[in-house]
RNA sequence: GGCUCCUUGGUCAAGUGGUUAAGACACCGCCCUUUCACGGCGGUAACAUGGGUUCAAAUCCCGUAGGAGUCACCA
């Protein structure tokens, strides 16, 4: 069995989106699965739509997540080079497109902008051009005639008008087309470059790929690939075209309807490997339940038959969710540095910040999550006596001003302020009252935090906060509920 | 509009002729708990529709409806 080859071929048009990265990723584990090769190629044949550092930004990508390749730019595998603008240099496009204007499978056209734009005819709520093959016509010497003048040209495929087309998807099956369905699309654009359609064929033969990996908005493009491969007398790869991921509204995602990139994911607070995680769950389930997965793991169980047909809802409640999962499994020390910067946003004061990390860390989903749960350590907010108020503990105002009077003495000449220490203090003062200790606890921490929600309980929050300030608070607390 | 694909709970999904139609997220309830969260237990909720084929259909066939993709000198 021949080894198998895939690629990633992104072109450099700004940030990548999470389609483009699960394409990537099931690329990835198709050949790592088989013990084949990956390949970044980075298709750079639209010179207008090029975006300044957007080669950077699919490296990092790739880097961030995980899926290193085997052969790229920067890592010639011998079927270099891997960047198309460098391969057009060579010649290579155009040499094969000759080759099928010899074989009467392309022809040169010479049409200009304005001629299309006249073939140009309305299709439901789009505008749609279908080539007429005008220039099929030209006999040879018109040709010569019009090169030799400079006139622009371009080549384009030559699919005749009758029968059909067929094609084989490892996902979809057996797809058949009627020919007259397909346009003679544009091989060689008229400032040289090949079209995507073009190069991807010719790279992907002559680059040894073995299964072409690509999203479902190709699906329609796929029969005219597989006549280029027939007129070429090439072997047909593989076909595996991902189901789309779409939005809350079913639309495809992309970058212009404002979608998240994955840069934007990992901006928003969610970490890599979930993202990654996530993604690979989008249109392919293992054989087991399994939900939690590494690369490695991913690599292992990926078995590309799974991969579904109908496409899938980006759910980003389901995203938060798994990523809660991975800052849980996270170890300490890792997650308090990725969460110190979340938690600077919220507080400034000389706090034990790697105590608030562990509080905080089963508690969160994602990191912008932190601030708010938080802010009441470095500044007490302005909060309504109602909350003292609680069904649970069967506690209001009044009897709230009473356990609070009842404890601040005490707290204030506690010898030790450490957690363990003070729920001892207060579990003894709820016993010696007859109260229960939530009874207790709960206006301690309305006390302290002025929230009835906090990342933990009241003792705790005394430790982080010190004698000094909890005193403080609570006092403040007696005076207000004093007052009303 | 033509062509192509898709259709199991709100979402991701298992399921390939016989199942009480899994599981996860979300939601709801209960338990645990120093609140919340975590964890545990339980619940609501689905085979788009109409015809076939078959002893038997979510599974096979045909139609209908709905959705999506695509129809560029963009990829």
């Amino acid at each position: 069995m021949t080894e198998v080859r895939t690629r990633f071929a992104p072109s450099p048009t700004g940030r990548m989106h999470v389609g483009n990265l699960r394409t990537a990723l099931y690329a990835y584990l198709i050949a790592k699965h088989a013990g084949g090769t990956f390949m970044l190629r980075i298709e750079d044949t639209d010179q207008e739509r090029q975006v300044e550092g957007a080669v950077d930004i699919i490296n990092r990508t790739l880097e961030m997540t995980g899926l290193e390749y085997d052969e790229g730019p920067d890592k010639d595998g011998g079927y270099g080079p891997y960047v198309q603008s460098e391969r057009k240099a060579s010649g290579i496009y155009m040499k094969y497109a000759k080759e099928l204007v010899e074989k009467g499978e392309a022809y040169y056209c010479f049409c200009t902008k304005e001629r299309l734009e006249s073939l140009r005819t309305q299709a439901g709520d789009k505008e749609i051009v279908v080539y007429d093959k005008h220039c099929l016509s030209l006999s040879k010497e018109e040709i010569e005639e019009n090169l030799a003048k400079g006139i622009p040209y371009v080549i384009r495929q030559n699919v005749p008008n009758e029968g059909t087309t067929k094609f084989v998807d490892e996902i979809y099956g057996e797809i058949e087309v009627p020919n007259a369905e397909l346009d003679d699309m544009i091989l060689i654009k008229s400032d040289g470059y090949p079209t995507y359609n073009f190069a991807n064929v010719v790279d992907d033969h002559t680059m040894g790929i073995t299964h072409v990996v690509r999203g479902n908005e190709y699906l329609s493009s796929a029969p005219k690939y597989n006549r280029l491969y027939e007129a070429f007398g090439w072997e047909v790869p593989v076909y595996i075209h991902c189901p789309l991921i779409t939005d809350e509204n079913h639309q495809k995602l992309s970058k212009r309807s404002g979608h998240s990139s994955f840069e934007d994911l990992i901006d928003q607070g969610f970490v890599r490997e979930a993202v990654v995680n996530y993604v690979a769950l989008l249109g392919w389930s293992p054989e087991d339940n399994r939900e939690i997965f590494t690369l490695e793991e991913l690599v292992k169980a990926f078995d590309y038959h799974h991969i579904s047909k109908s496409p899938a809802v980006f759910d980003v409640q389901k995203l938060r969710w798994m990523n809660g999962e991975y800052l849980k499994a996270m170890d300490e020390e890792k997650f308090a540095e990725m969460a110190r910067p979340w938690i600077e946003k919220a507080i400034t004061k000389p706090l034990d910040l790697d105590r608030i990390a562990k509080m905080v860390k089963t508690r969160i989903e994602v990191f912008p999550d932190i601030p708010p749960m938080i802010d009441f350590f470095e500044e007490l907010p302005e909060y309504d006596l109602s909350l003292f108020t609680n069904k649970k503990w069967k506690t209001d105002s009044e009897k709230s001003l009473t356990v609070l009077e009842g404890m601040v003495d005490s707290l204030e000449n506690a010898k030790a302020f450490d957690n363990d220490s003070l729920y001892e203090l207060v579990q003894a003062y709820a016993q010696e009252q007859g109260y229960k200790t939530g009874f207790v606890i709960w206006p301690l921490r309305i006390a302290l935090s002025g929230k009835a929600v906090t990342p933990a309980g009241a003792t705790e929050i005394m430790e982080v906060l010190g004698k000094e300030e909890s005193v403080a608070r609570i006092r403040k607390a007696i005076e207000m509920l004093k007052q009303s």
